[in-house]
DNA sequence: TTCGCTGCAAAGCTTTTGCAGTGGT
DNA sequence: ACCACTGCAAAAGCTTTGCAGCGAA
């Protein structure tokens, strides 16, 4: 759970700036919380179009090495973004069947982490952990295909 | 840490066919432990050139439907599949500077996990568990820009 | 002046898919 | 005859990048 600060402090140590495209961005993220990468595209560019693509996903690339950001590839369509602060931490149970997700929070987990982190010296910035598996109903049911969510859609913003 | 028989069960609890081809790619894959997939492609080519690269993702994703391998997305260059039979389950910690990765176990997450999994009425399949952070070393040089390693490179297998 | 940053557009890479044919794990 | 599966090749989807110009320190 970071702060909106530390993130920039974050940011300031790589030296690297500040400008107004990057805090539209962050801006933007935060709103979000969870976001596929065009669907932020797509948000920036109503409020700025001239802030282009690739900025976003530079950006978006920065956040992740200072841990502001996870990504998240659930299999089916783009990765998923998820800002880190301003919420507390959770883990992801898929069904690879149906596609569902829940989020569940296991503080033990993260006393564990800590542990391994500092066994190899690593200064911890953020983590993804996963389980996959089938839910309750799926155990029962067996279709041949597994239901496949549509693609994303993202229709280009004129400028 | 599943065999080679249980996912064969698996498969056919989905109703699929257990074609040739599909032998074929389970078997070069579990060779390799890790790989790319368009590595994957190619090695399996070599053998049968007439086996598709469709082929091959459609049957790396049934494989991760059934929780016979994992993708791994590591932000740099093309993901990664691992194979979750024929060798313990290891977690990953990166350095998100230098791409150094770490394989580590921590059989107390394993634990934890059943545990979660039972809460939901999940049955659990794989996961996987990466931890984000700068190396000891990276955590005293901060250049401006992160070192990337090249892109992966293959050459296509004439047939 | 330096150099990090940006917009733009194109390229690049990985993965998916439509379709027609095949074969029976 | 059914239908899962496949090869093929193109399309789709997501992300990156080369380059020239801009602007803050």
């Amino acid at each position: 759970m970071k702060r909106f600060v530390e993130v920039e402090q974050l940011l300031r140590t790589k030296g690297v700036r500040l400008t107004g495209q990057r805090q539209l961005i962050v801006r933007r993220a935060v709103a979000y919380l969870h976001f596929v990468a065009e669907e932020l595209v797509r948000d920036v560019r109503t409020i700025d179009p001239s802030v282009a693509r690739g900025t976003v996903y530079r950006t978006l690339a920065l956040l992740h090495e200072v841990g502001a950001v996870e990504k998240h590839d659930f299999r089916y369509g783009a990765p998923n973004y998820e800002v880190t602060f301003a919420k507390a931490h959770h883990d992801h149970l898929m069904c690879v069947q149906c596609g569902e997700i829940i989020e569940f929070q296991e503080p033990r987990w993260e006393r564990l982490q800590e542990e391994v982190v500092k066994r190899y010296g690593y200064q911890l910035l953020s983590h993804t952990h996963k389980l996959y598996g089938l839910c309750r109903t799926c155990q029962r049911i067996h279709p041949k295909r597994p239901l496949k969510p549509p693609r994303l859609h993202v229709e280009e913003v004129v400028a």
